[in-house]
Formats: structure tokens, sequence, C-alpha cells
DNA sequence: ATAGGGTTAG
């Protein structure tokens, strides 16, 4: 007699051994075939509700069986366990729980920790934590489980690295489940470095989900080299890792690399997934590249039910600037979330579509959607860009009462903005003083952004010092305190200010503008004239002025008021970079096309004007995003109301 | 039995 039938007869009592473990275990193994074909009849109904995940009917067949003297083992346990993870059902099983530790034999030791885990699954930290400090032995396992689960709470990260340390002080040691679970636990790139040499030491650097832990984590910290380091060394990776380096460089707006690594990804023979289109939609998105962005949402199609998916679609478009594909997408999604909601909000502000923005907003209200802290940045954002003063206010005071949303600092800066622009200096000021965080640079440069729409220079001055201090190297806020001082005479402060940006080694960033013709960028920056093209460009660009010239076009030379937010002033007005990428989109282009440039710095006054003379004479659109937001140049207007 | 990648702002 084994073993086995021995321990069922000393204990008075029958153990199911299941059919989960037959194909893997050998019938010596299970008690099945011993049992008479009524119990067997129940073992296989209870096994396949198992396998259904069909907790209701398994907990019955399983109380029929109990009542036969057929009792559960560890295998039972765990499969049921399964199911109620899988139908999230709490209270079954912290039934089955109980259950276990009731019976008349020990739980085996991968049983607590499927409780565990299930615990940890439904979020129920404590119940897990009490259960571990029960455990009479903890195995690797174990502990994996308790340092992913606090590895995941934004909040107890910190108890993830401390379990780690009593782990190996209690003698287990730590595996590749361990170690990328803790890699999403690193608050820092110093303790991640600490990580990853311990991951060298014991070799597990070549594991596929420690590599992309090690890639995701050193790209959240901003150390993208040490990101591509980790990748570089491997020899044989899987699609999660590309993901991880393609999504890594995408989210810290290095999208060139990260469509170059997506080309490599493809030559390598990967088949793309949601996850890899996300981030190259992404990285389109950052560059500004509809065309690609266009191409990439052919192969979205496949995937027309995932819902980040098409929020990173909807925010291509968007940002795009072309709000018609956004539109059309955004109306035959199946299901929008937050995200998608507060992304066309945003999408339709920063496009000086205010009121469509405020439209939506109420819609999204209507649809049972719950805005949250960025939906609101978007409305106000929306109100700010108009002058919707009123509805701004609104706004801004029912936030807390009606959603539950604290203004933040960026609040605060779209109502500075706000009230600025409409000419109420005095309020905006005001309102800085109220606000229940400290101010910040951002915060200044509203201010600011206000004194220069309003020639408030004083002000200004006051704004531009404060932005200095919390941010001692952005180099247009010193150029643009240099010149008011200037044109306000103070010659001693103007180059004091000039000698301090001199002492730092501050430089202008030099005005960038690309433009994608036939699926290639092309790029001009000013000063440069690297472009092969350079010398039709710029003979076409100074008959297009002489032209503009005719219909009343006088080029603007007053900058003073024009330095912002580190879009310094180019240095030959004209050939600014968006002059000439819009001319070679002229000379490109076919004549309906609508002409997108984006900038790396804030369109000048001068630049704007031209735009809009000569959208009209070439009665075409012209579409120019800059880091803050977008201008559509269409009929001699401009969308942001010329107001930016 | 325990582990990895994707969406809105700044």
């Amino acid at each position: 007699m084994s073993t086995a039938l021995l321990r069922m007869g000393i204990r008075g009592r029958r153990l199911i051994q299941f059919r989960f473990c037959s194909s893997l275990t050998t019938r010596q193994n299970s008690y099945y075939e011993h049992y008479d074909s009524g119990t067997r009849n129940l073992i296989d109904e209870f096994t396949t509700y198992c396998y259904q995940r069909n907790l209701e009917r398994a907990m019955k067949t399983l109380n029929v069986m109990q009542r036969g003297k057929v009792f559960a083992d560890s295998i039972t346990y765990s499969e049921l366990i399964k199911c109620c993870i899988a139908s999230r059902a709490i209270a079954h099983g912290k039934r089955i729980h109980k259950h276990v530790f009731s019976g008349g034999y020990e739980p085996k030791s991968f049983l607590i920790n499927n409780l565990l885990n299930m615990y940890v699954k439904f979020g129920l930290l404590d119940e897990a934590q009490a259960l571990f400090d029960e455990m009479p032995e903890r195995n690797v396992v174990a502990w994996t489980t308790m340092i992913s689960a606090y590895a995941a709470d934004s909040e107890l990260k910190d108890k993830a690295l401390e379990f780690l340390t009593l782990m190996v002080r209690d003698g287990v040691i730590p595996n590749m489940y361990t170690f990328s679970s803790v890699l999403r636990a690193c608050q820092g790139p110093g303790i991640l470095r600490q990580i990853h040499c311990s991951i060298i030491k014991v070799g597990l650097e070549s594991d596929v989900y420690v590599r992309s832990s090690l890639i995701d984590a050193y790209s959240r910290w901003g150390e993208s080299d040490n990101a591509l380091c980790v990748f570089n060394e491997m020899v044989t990776g899987d699609l999660v890792v590309w993901n991880s380096i393609i999504g890594g460089f995408a989210q810290n707006c290095d999208g060139d690399t990260a469509l170059c690594l997506y080309k490599q990804m493809k030559g390598a023979g990967f088949v793309t997934d949601q996850s890899t289109l996300t981030s190259v939609l992404g990285a389109c998105t950052g560059l500004a590249l509809l065309e690609l962005g266009r191409q990439v949402h052919v192969h979205v199609l496949k995937y027309d039910h995932d819902l980040i998916l098409n929020n990173a679609l909807l925010d291509m478009y968007c940002k795009c600037g072309s709000l018609d594909d956004a539109s059309c997408i955004f109306t035959h999604m199946d299901e929008k979330d937050v995200i998608s909601w507060s992304t066309m909000i945003m999408g339709m502000a920063q496009n000086g579509f205010s009121r469509k923005a405020l439209d939506l907003f109420e819609e999204m209200k209507d649809s049972g959607i719950k805005p949250n802290y960025i939906t609101i940045l978007g409305v106000l954002f929306a109100c700010s860009h108009a002058g919707f003063v009123e509805d701004g206010q609104y706004h801004f005071r029912s936030m807390k009462k009606l959603f539950g949303i604290n203004p933040g600092r960026e609040h605060y800066g779209c109502m500075v903005d706000l009230l600025g622009r409409a000419g109420k200096l005095d309020e905006a000021v005001k309102l800085i003083h109220e606000m229940e965080c400290e101010p910040d640079a951002v915060t200044w440069r509203a201010l600011l952004g206000a004194c220069r729409v309003h020639r408030e220079m004083d002000l200004a001055a006051y704004a531009a010092n404060k932005i200095i201090k919390h941010d001692p190297y952005d180099a247009g806020t010193y150029t643009l305190l240099s010149n008011i001082y200037a044109k306000s005479q103070r010659w001693q402060e103007a180059s004091m200010v000039r000698n301090a940006m001199k002492n730092k080694g501050i430089k202008k960033e030099p005005g960038c503008s690309w433009i994608e013709v036939n699926k290639c960028i092309h790029t001009f920056i000013v000063g440069e004239n690297s472009h092969p093209q350079i010398s039709n460009i710029i003979r076409e660009l100074k008959q297009i002025i002489w032209g503009l010239k005719e219909v009343g076009y006088v080029p603007d030379t007053d900058f003073v008021m024009q330095d912002l937010e580190g879009e310094q002033m180019e240095d030959s007005l004209q050939y600014h970079s968006e002059k000439l990428a819009i001319v070679f989109g002229i000379m490109s282009l076919s004549s309906g096309q609508t002409i997108r440039i984006r900038k790396n710095l804030r369109i000048c006054g001068d630049c704007h004007v031209f735009a809009k003379l000569l959208a009209k004479m070439e009665s075409r659109s012209i579409v120019i995003r800059d880091p803050i937001r977008y201008h559509h140049f269409q009929d001699g207007f401009c969308s942001c109301g010329d107001y930016w």
C-alpha cells in the first residue's frame, strides 16, 4: 500500500487528489482510481468548474463531496483560490482561508503562498501581512509576494526594499522574481544602481524579466544611457524588453531614438503589439510626425478595442494639430475613460478651440465620468486662452466642491494666466499670494506672460527675478529681463543681468523648426544654413516677404517683450527657422496640403504676423506647434486669437 | 506558487 493511502487511513478520511495534476504526476500518486464512480463523477464535476473558474458551482460540488467525507487537500484549495482571484470573490476567499486552517491536516506551503497571493491581488495588504507573520516558514515565494505587493503601492515602496534586506538577513536568497519586483520600488538612481550591482553579483542580469525591469527603472529615473547599456548587453531578448526600451525613450522625450529602436526591432523580426504601438505613437506625438502617426494608425486598427492605445492615438492627432482626425476617433471609440476625455479637452484647448473644449467638459460630466486633476487643468487652460474669465473662475472655485480636487500649482498657473491676460494683473498677483502651495517658476512665468501682453515693465521685472530665483539657468528669462531693463533705460541693471548670464555660462538655445515632407524630417536651425536647398529657400522667402509687404506686412523688430519661457529671441529676424520651414513647405508640398511645423521655441510676433498673411495669400492652412500651444493660421487669422 | 512593457499635464 502506498504511503499516501496509508495516511488516508490514519486520518480516517479521504482526500481528493485532483486531476489538476493527473497529467503531470503519475496515476500511482493519485487517489482518483480508488474512488467509486459516484465520487469520481463529483471530482470530475468539481475539476471542470474550477477550470471554468465557476466558483459558485465548484463550492457547491465541494460541499456535496465533503458530506460524503471526501475532503479537499492543498491542491484543491489552491485551485479554488485561483477561482476566487479570477472572479474577485473576496468573501469566498476568506472563507476558504478559514477552512484551510480548520481542517485536520497541515496546509502545504504553496497553499499558504496562494492565500498570500490572493490577499495581495485583492489589495488587502494588512491581511496579507498578518498571514505572512503567522507563517511558520517563509520561502522565497512568500517573501517575493510581499515585496511585489509593497513595490506596487506608491506609498509603501520603502517597505519593499526593507523586506529585501530582511529576507537576505533571514537567509533566503532572492531570485529573478524578487529582483524584477524590487526594481519597481527603487525611488532613485542611487538605490537602483545598488540593486543592479546585486543582480550582477548573483548573475541574474540576463533574465528577460530582470532586464526589462532594469531598463524600465533606469528610464523612469531619466537614465536612458544606463537603460540603453542594459539593453545593448542583451543576447536574446523578447518583445517586452524591446517595448521597455522603446517606451523608455518615448517617455523621456527622445522620440528619434525610440523610432530608431522600433525600426531595429522590426528588422530583428519581432512582431509589434499594443504596447509597442502605444510608445511609437507617443514618439510621433512628441515629434509631431503626423504622417508617420497615420501609418501607425493603420496597425492600430487591429486592436480597435484597446483603450490605452486609442487614447495614445487620440493624443497623437491632437498634438499633431489634426483635430478632425482626433474627433473622428473620439466619437467612434466604444469605451472612453477620464484620460480620453481629458486628452480631447486639452487638445481642443491647446489648438485654440476653447468653446469646444468647454462643451466637451459638459458632455463628459453628463456621461458620468468624473474629471480628475488634469481634466480641470484642460478646462482652465481653455478658459485662459479664450479669455473666458467668468467660466474660469467658476470652474476654479467649484473644482473642490464638485469633484473633491484641490487646486494645485498648475491650476493656479492657469488662473494667473487667465486673470493676467484679461488685464487683471492686480488680481493675478493677489491670487499668487493666496496660493496654498508655494508659487514656483511656472507660476511666475504665467504672470510674466501677462505682463508681456500688457507691457507692464515693472511687474515683469519683478516676476522675471522670481523666475530666476527658482530656475537660475533659464536663458529666456535672463534675456527678457535684460531687454526690459534696457527698454526702461536702466542700463546698469541690464548689464548686470547679462553679466550674470555670462558668468553662469548660460547660452541661448538656437531656434529650431521641423517639417515632415515625404516621410522625411527636414530641420531648420537658425543661423546654420545647413539645409541642402537653403539658397533656393532664402531666395523664395525674400520674394514672399516682398509680396507680403505689398499687402501691408511690416516686419516687427520690437522684441523687447517677446522673450518668454525659454523661447529666446532668435538672432536674424528674416531667417527665423519657422519662416524657412514654412517656405520649404510651400515649395515642396502640393498646393492643397496643410503646412505643419514644429518648433522648439515660442513663435515670435513677427513670424506670427508673417504666417497669418502668408496663409491668406497662399490660400492654405499653416499649423505651427510651439512648446506650449498651437497656431492654426488660415485666411489671415490664427486660432490663438493673437495671444500666446 | 512569486516577476517585466503602453495613455492625459508639468
